[in-house]
DNA sequence: TAATAAATGTCGTTT
DNA sequence: AAACGACGTTTATTA
């Protein structure tokens, strides 16, 4: 790892230089002015901010305020950095879209290059995907006698995210959504219904699942004949683990 | 500014007991697992990355690769640093959503913490908001003879960005988009347009104004007999200098 | 490559 | 507090 604490411009410039080389992350802490040009134009005056530049050649750049970037340029950019005019410039390009940004530190407070050993491998529960799965172990979470299609889906024009039976033989379609379901949630359905109902003959239900509806979305969803049904991500680990650790004994 | 390369966990911890009481920025670099509890389960194993606390409470911590952070949270949350069983932890609490993110350090490369002085004001152009402005002041843009009614969104239900009366008295609601059209801009110009006809007596047309437009969303643009007109965000952005360097003479 | 939908989306604005 | 829509959304998946 190489750390520099107030550097020269010159001596920040080189050691920028050797970590792209060595595609190492780099953090500059510094005063700077930024400028962007691709789908939209931004300009921001000089002032304090952090910079890091990932391995991948991820560019992101942070005030001292806030969860979003104020800049960025995402993997696979093109970085140069040169140093001129007293000025210590890093600036990244990109193709399709034509991206620039462009980053000019007048000052460096801090800089540093190092290699981040990281092989962790990143676990996360509670996603749409989730309640899926647990759906699909046990679909009398949605109602008793309902039997789900496996992989409908894909033969569809439109990605449908589950599709049953239900005891009375008719079609349901189900939309899933992992948070509160709004507008567009419905409306989402509602395509993938009316395309089941112009495209087969037998009778079609629509289904939206999801631990919370609001208030608008409820009232446009019964007007168009559609069906609401809670469901709580709790309950869907919970199937999930009790699932995997089942199959350990099979 | 303080700065520790390398420093055992008891002084990274008065360093960022320190930090957080000034509410300075705080770049922790070092070995870390991550566990977050909140609208999702998540947890990530032991490995090197960048951990940001900002000065309004926002954390951000970042993996060797990729833009976006692995885990985070937002501005706002209750910071809480401990030092105990050879273990930094980091730990921000947000209430509504509750959710909690600890961090907890087995080792740090780099620490560092201090006030950013950061002054200057973002400007941003080529945002919907400027599109909508160039059509104000230039609503020949999209076709001659259209009239511009000022602010009706807010006596409506829907958040209509722009709406207009035609040459030939027709009423014209207007949905921009920055980026290309797709379907679920069509759907909300179809919602908006259904609304009119509905509620008014007058004629009503829908038209999307956007740089570009997908098919699909074109074909069903079509379908439901509402209309397309292309604009260039450059267009727009020249017509706000034209305008606001003619307002100077006035 | 385009299109389509998810996301711990976040953020601002209005009700 | 809830709802609604924009975002340089980004990212992943699929045709």
């Amino acid at each position: 790892m190489k750390v520099k604490v107030d550097p020269s411009l010159k001596e920040a410039w080189d050691l920028v230089q050797g970590g792209l080389k060595r595609k190492e992350v780099i953090i500059i802490v510094g005063a700077c002015e930024v400028e962007y040009r691709g789908r939209a134009y931004s300009e921001l005056p000089e002032g304090m901010r952090i910079l890091i530049i990932k391995e991948d050649s991820a560019l992101i750049l942070h005030r001292p305020r806030g969860f979003e970037p104020v800049n960025w340029q995402p993997s696979g950019s093109i970085i140069a950095s040169e140093y001129k005019e007293n000025m210590l410039l890093i600036r990244a390009f990109k193709r399709r879209p034509a991206e620039v940004m462009e980053v000019r530190f007048r000052e460096v407070k801090l800089v540093a290059s190092l290699k981040l050993i990281d092989k962790g491998e990143f676990l996360m529960y509670g996603s749409e995907e989730d309640i899926k799965r647990a759906i699909m172990i046990r679909p009398d979470l949605l109602e008793r006698g309902l039997r789900i299609l496996r992989d409908e889906r894909k033969t569809d024009k439109g990605y449908v995210d589950l599709c049953a039976v239900d005891s009375e033989g008719r079609l349901v379609v189900i939309e899933l959504k992992r948070g509160r379901a709004d507008k567009d949630a419905v409306l989402q359905l509602l395509r993938y219904v009316n395309y089941y109902k112009r495209s087969g003959a037998c009778k079609v239900r629509g289904v939206l699942v999801s631990p919370s509806i609001s208030k608008g979305a409820l009232r446009l969803l019964k007007e168009v004949g559609l069906e609401y049904k809670k469901i709580s991500l709790k309950k869907c680990r919970e199937v999930i683990l009790a699932h995997s650790n089942s199959s350990l004994f099979k």
